[in-house]
DNA sequence: AGCCAGGCAGAGA
DNA sequence: TCTCTGCATGGC
């Protein structure tokens, strides 16, 4: 709920090679926008603005008691050190800019069903497209965020039950067209609890994997967006469009590899942590292609 | 205007 | 197992 008055918590977040830009605004979430100077969502069910700091750090606000911040921090993956992801990482000369450029970007820590529902949605669309599709299915199934008046009104991710009550046409007035039954189908098999989403990241990545995929509209690369971006398997190695092409440029020039060979050679090439090189390579390669805005960026990279 | 988008499922070989 | 196709919608 939108309201002009209240007070306000803010915290200083002391962390080196942290870029809110990159981490917010890579294709992992989907309702992060850039507002007066600040990066504004919702985590946890609360409203948050995050302030870029003067290199050391940044500032994060919100209007509702935040408590000890610890779902931030968790959410932000502000305790990953990005050095120790690059010593892990193979050196090659191909993955080294990418690298390089993207030390700031962290792997956020998201709640697993606004991930599972976002990423079932992204088939064949393109981000701006997804963000518009998500912000529709939140203004009109979810409940109000409390927030500053100029930040509002603001609509928290619609909880699973909520999507698994509604009907098809419902989903389909969002715009998602084809992927309506798919979300349906989803969200009744997980509110009837025969997939406790939850629990996933205490498996094994393979057993998760597969409980993911045995949902409607999950296959491999959504399921391995889950992993990699709600339930902290950092060598899940999702392999969209835009990763085949950047790949195959730097691992198999002059050929156009299969989706499958690609998947099994990132399996066995990147290591604990290559769902960081994954992700620094996909922002890596649309901010090259001129398809990131970057607002709030100092110039310097990503 | 036409190609393509952070794919998936089903059919046929 | 692999390849091909239909699927809604809209950006560039």
């Amino acid at each position: 709920m939108s309201r002009g008055v209240g007070r306000t918590w803010v915290r200083a977040v002391r962390v080196v090679d942290y870029d809110l830009g990159s981490t917010l605004d890579s294709g992992q979430a989907f309702r992060w926008e850039w507002r007066r100077g600040g990066w504004e969502g919702v985590v946890r069910g609360r409203w948050v603005r995050l302030e870029p700091g003067d290199g050391a750090g940044f500032r994060a606000c919100t209007v509702v008691d935040p408590g000890d911040w610890g779902w931030l921090l968790d959410y932000l993956a502000v305790d990953v050190d990005p050095a120790e992801i690059g010593r892990s990482l193979p050196g090659d000369p191909g993955l080294m800019p990418a690298v390089e450029e993207c030390r700031g970007l962290r792997l956020l820590r998201q709640e697993p069903w606004e991930c599972l529902a976002s990423f079932i949605l992204s088939s064949t669309k393109q981000i701006v497209q997804i963000r518009r599709v998500v912000g529709e299915l939140c203004r009109r199934f979810g409940g109000p965020v409390e927030c500053p008046a100029e930040s509002g009104p603001v609509w928290s991710f619609p909880p699973v039950e909520r999507i698994a009550g509604l009907e098809e046409r419902d989903l389909r007035a969002c715009g998602m067209g084809f992927r309506a039954p798919y979300l349906l189908g989803t969200a009744r098999r997980v509110a009837s609890g025969q997939v406790d989403l939850e629990r996933l990241r205490k498996r094994t990545m393979g057993e998760a994997r597969g409980e993911l995929m045995s949902l409607p509209g999950v296959g491999r690369k959504i399921a391995d967006c889950v992993l990699l971006f709600s339930c902290g398997f950092d060598a899940a190695f999702p392999v969209d469009v835009w990763i085949l092409r950047v790949l195959g440029e730097i691992y198999f020039p002059g050929r156009r590899p299969a989706t499958s060979e690609v998947v099994a050679f990132a399996e066995s090439h990147f290591g604990p942590f290559g769902g960081y090189a994954q992700q620094y390579l996909f922002h890596w390669a649309r901010r090259r292609a001129g398809r990131v805005a970057n607002p709030g960026g100092d110039g310097a990279g990503c």
